[in-house]
DNA sequence: CTCTAAGCGAGACGGTACGTCCCGTCTTCCT
DNA sequence: AGGAAGACGGGACGTACCGTCTCGCTTAGAG
């Protein structure tokens, strides 16, 4: 996919590429001095050592030019194979952690969702540039879980495997973020093991044929021993 | 200690009981409307009917308004016994997922803890107001389902068991707060359902006593049908 | 005149004359710290160690409080009888000065005129205050002058006279408010003997029969050495 | 000293001067409808046309714009010869009585020199915009006087000379500004007439040499009929 | 010698204007 | 054409006073 932009006009003075990462570094430096809410274009500029006319030619406003700082972040996630599933788990869940206890990240991420939950424009331009970039990490996983065998294939309905995914994704994720940013507790080891056996036996029986997985309630904790 | 509630001795004319109502009613009905973003101090007073100087005696800024305005809808979450674990999990997440469906909530949770991540008394203010607020909650479903017999009694360390309490909220005001503003998909009776079931095999087993938890890593799939 | 009012109503706890004196040395003084501009009711209040509401009881706004802390100021200006008509004027113009030098006085004599411009009740409560009190000295000073012989006696229309008392109110008056407030330079000894000086020589011609007066410009400064 | 005026180097969009203008007539206009107290800098804004932040850009606050817009009223005071001293006094005085009846310099003149009256800066440029600008007119006409040789040549001593321009100027503004805005009483041809002949003997006293001014006292009203 | 109408301190209230900060746009000149 | 500089119209901010309005307490004179 090399370049199917038809020709984008090359006229005149081209864009300084200098100046754009300039923006971007100031971007994140701004954002993790002052947070979103007194983050000022004005600043960002002056930081950058560019006049705010730059940046409004690039993105434009606020918003656009955030989220698109912050989303590179998210770049660096992946999911290195470290023999099991649990090992998977915990990695992904440490390195989730680890990238959010940055102080950029974790201001810019909240305040990128939160500026979305009244901007629908802003809401899917995070589900293309963070959630489905991180969607894709659970999808590895699991496959690699399967090909060992510690998870069942995949279900017969493919929307219902969806709906599974998605589900995990939003287990994980959702409790790395709470802890993080509204508990703001650190995801340390000792967590992430807790959290990943949690998860574990959820997941089995959560990717367990239909009409079974209802039964841990009966069961008891006696379960186990039996 | 001589006097343990010395009547505060209030002198001159008393804040009026009726301008603290509509101003939370009127930054509620802002929230929907607007949004945070675009809430403006201005804008709720004049709706609520109240001059802006009435707003600031009580709240020292737009943050603090909103952030005591949402905190009151958390009051209203509680956890009917439904009879089971089961019952009271999905219970929960189905009544948590309502609150935050509402659009003043949807708004205003996000927008908070954002702004609360370079604002550490802000934190702690949320902290108090929301976040323990739902904790006890847990504590509750937790102690019904041990005098059920659904869950193993607390384990010997006091520590130990904040720690479990402090994880499964995490991942149930996780998952649903993901679900809900990052992956932007309704909590619905499915939902629940599969994620009650998840979070219920994990829960056994994180709450079973130490050094058994791992073994579902093994066991597998299968381990339900041996 | 001892007392047209009709009873003015003797019920209730009466006024504390102590809160009255209060208020206007504290207004006096706060016009010296702060000037018209920035002085506010609430500072005179807590100066006088009173509640504003007391303020608002005794004068219906803040320019009534000031004139009338002004005017009394006032009251202090008399014209004692130096013996010949040279002296008077000398005594008055610099014990006028003098008045208009002691900052409480500086301040708000301007202040409050300059409000008077587009506040003609307050022009009218100045004129009673100050104005004709002021004007009663310059009448006497003149029937001593024309006891003495220094001066012609009253023209024939008592239009005419008060015509030209106005004239030498303006001109005294004028000058030494002028001098002291607008070109801001001391009135001192000197200034005031050449002044006087300057106003004797006019006076005598003002005061003489109509259709001579015109004569000054031809007669050059030569008249006097012929 | 590299460059003597080196082209100040006008970088950026350059400050519109239809709004400086617009802002001058409509300050002035504010003044003459609602005077100086009630002058608020939203309305100057609105009815110039133009955002209050470009009034700000210009002037710190509300007084430095009135006296910029008031000062340059002071600018059209000229002194136009008619041939006699008698005749330039009574055009002046005329003129500029002229002048402070017009609303917007009658409101304003006094409302600024109040304002000056504790705060030195402000002082200063009333004397650089209005003081100094009117002494000169004094001076002229004081020169042509001589040259025409109904004054003296100046004194031996300049100190003495300024001395005695400096008086006859606090006499003369001092006397009109009074007699319009204190005693609130119209300049009318009559009173101009009066005046005059008042200050032109006085004047001729005044200007000659030492040790015979105080001669007035003792010859009295007699003095012009011997 | 009580009763009671007013005075008083305190401070909240509805308002208006302030002067500041930032937004996103627009000129202007320079590269 | 891009870029630096900075003025512009606009909107909201949080503050400071205004003059009014409860409150509960105090106080002196009328009954």
């Amino acid at each position: 996919m090399p370049s199917p932009a038809p020709t984008p006009r090359r006229v005149g003075r081209p864009r300084s590429a200098q100046a754009d990462a300039a923006i971007m570094d100031a971007t994140r430096a701004a954002l993790v001095e002052v947070g979103w809410g007194k983050l000022t274009m004005g600043y960002v500029a002056a930081r950058a050592g560019v006049a705010k006319t730059t940046l409004y030619r690039r993105w434009p406003n606020k918003g656009e030019l955030v989220v698109h700082a912050v989303a590179a972040l998210f770049d660096e996630l992946e999911l290195p194979d470290r023999g099991s599933l649990r090992g998977d788990i915990e990695g992904v869940v440490i390195s989730f952690a680890r990238m959010l206890q940055r102080p950029e990240t974790n201001a810019s991420l909240m305040a990128v969702v939160a500026e979305s939950t009244h901007d629908p424009l802003l809401r899917e331009h995070i589900r293309e540039a963070i959630v489905d970039r991180q969607k894709h990490l659970v999808l590895q996983g699991r496959e690699r879980a399967q090909a060992r065998g510690e998870l069942p294939p995949d279900a017969a309905s493919s929307e219902e495997n969806e709906r599974l995914v998605d589900l995990i994704f939003d287990v994980i994720a959702g409790a790395v973020v709470h802890r993080t940013l509204v508990s703001a507790e650190p995801v340390d080891e000792q967590w992430a093991e807790a959290f990943t056996t949690l998860l574990l036996h959820g997941l089995v029986a959560a990717s367990a044929p239909r009409g079974r997985g209802e039964g841990g309630s009966e069961g008891g904790y006696q379960d186990g021993s039996a």
